[in-house]
DNA sequence: CCGAGGTGTTCCACTTTATGGAACTTGAAT
DNA sequence: ATTCAAGTTCCATAAAGTGGAACACCTCGG
């Protein structure tokens, strides 16, 4: 295990759930000796990696981390216009919003609006979600080919539920339907209660792809409403599209505008 | 230098102006030699800490970083933030600190690091200032557009000394100079004999505002001394900015030093 | 007041990994 | 085809990381 992994591994720990850790924690979730997690930390720590919160005891992830994604999202002109249309959206809709990006076979969000409503899905994607059982992942998916997530997903996986893929010939399935509507859709996923319909958009000149998310509590959204959100998200998508000039939007604009 | 730190000051290299870089670039931005960076960089990549962009040339920051600095951004709140910058400058500086909230024409401190000087500032913490007669207020107002500002001044005020603000028209005039240089400043105002300088920092996600403050005895502080103030303040400010994403302070480099 | 059980750190011989100069490959422009 | 810069690989040397065990430091409860 070369240092980079170990330190790698250690930001991985973090999550949603666990937002600080401790040797012991650490050397027991990477099955490492102690001694050397103890000088993995602070090490990490004094290289600004990690921040220490009281005296000494328990780490968390440091501003330079916490930074670095926000001068990213700055630096990236889609992620920025991703960012400003569904900011616009949630301030509209009410729902929880956010901007996800894919690594690997994983989405996880890179920025987040909480809803305005009283319900609203509140903790975001902080730990990265399997691509195949959620709407953003969907999204992205839908823009490869089905060799290549074949590819992404040779090995068979657990379903997450009962409306989730079951398997890849289920998920090239539903990719299918994704590229004819042109959006992604989850319903009690990955995670349970909550419904989802997202739109991926990828910029040519740098060859980045997010995807643009609403989230919603199921309970609570009529037919009419989801229709509403998938009419926006389409427009707001297609917004960003031109922007970037994505020519996948560009070329379905017409056949995506849905009659109302 | 251990391959900590080097990763370390790979990711120093990521700013709001420089999203995306190549082997010669980092090589020469670390003074490291291109045979030692070039294998960091695939090992930073192979270790999910960055990604390549198209097949093998850029890299840019992978989706772990990008979603780590996602989920902590709200975990920890912007008053804390803030006020963990002010205590590291009181310490540094020996003069009192606050960090403030403004509440419609009133800023009240919520946070207070009395000075190690022998001669400190010691202002009670809760007690409502007029927003127009104090440097945190100022700050505060400065980022608000001038017809809100006039709106929350509609009524003429009694000015509280003769470096104070006299009118609405003086007081946009300051706020415009305060827009210009980063930080507002009083002097013998709302608090007699006390100078303050201070800086305002927004979260966007949640919509708060917080002043970060200096106050000192004008009598005790030299010309040379206030520019230090200025400079650290400022500093910290941009710390703080960059960690909740304040877009008003993206625009200018930002020093995300390790804990020294 | 003392000891048990937990966490975290330090020590040290040993092993793996990183280092950097030079040679080599690649790719694109001329 | 030639050139130039970017990027990678090679290899002996130097510098890290490694892990077991001993040690330090807590907090409880007897």
């Amino acid at each position: 295990m070369t240092t980079l992994a170990s330190t790698a591994a250690v930001l991985r720990c973090f999550s949603a759930t666990r937002s600080s850790i401790t040797v012991t924690e650490a050397a027991s979730l990477l099955a490492l000796p102690k001694s050397n997690t103890s000088r993995l930390l602070r090490a990490m720590r004094d290289a600004g990696l990690l921040e220490t919160i009281g005296e000494s005891k328990r780490y968390r992830p440091g501003a330079l981390l916490l930074g670095l994604g926000q001068s990213f999202r700055s630096a990236s002109s889609l992620v920025n216009r991703a960012d400003a249309v569904v900011a616009r959206l949630v301030a509209a809709i009410g729902h929880t919003g956010y901007v996800s990006i894919r690594d690997g076979n994983a989405v996880s969000g890179v920025t987040y609006h909480p809803g305005s409503n009283a319900l609203h899905v509140a903790t975001p994607v902080g730990r990265p979600l399997p691509a195949h059982s959620c709407a953003t992942g969907r999204s992205m998916l839908a823009r490869m080919t089905d060799d290549q997530v074949r590819a992404l997903f040779a090995e068979p996986w657990a379903p997450v539920s009962r409306t989730a893929p079951q398997d890849i010939a289920e998920l090239l399935d539903r990719l299918r339907k994704v590229r004819a509507v042109g959006y992604a859709e989850s319903h009690d996923e990955a995670n349970r209660g909550v419904g989802a319909i997202a739109c991926a958009v990828g910029a040519p000149e740098t060859g980045e792809t997010v995807s643009l998310c609403i989230a919603y509590p199921i309970a609570t959204v009529t037919a009419a409403e989801r229709k509403d959100i998938i009419r926006r998200l389409l427009a707001g998508a297609r917004d960003v599209a031109a922007l970037v000039g994505d020519a996948a939007w560009a070329s379905q604009a017409t056949a995506l505008a849905p009659a109302a």
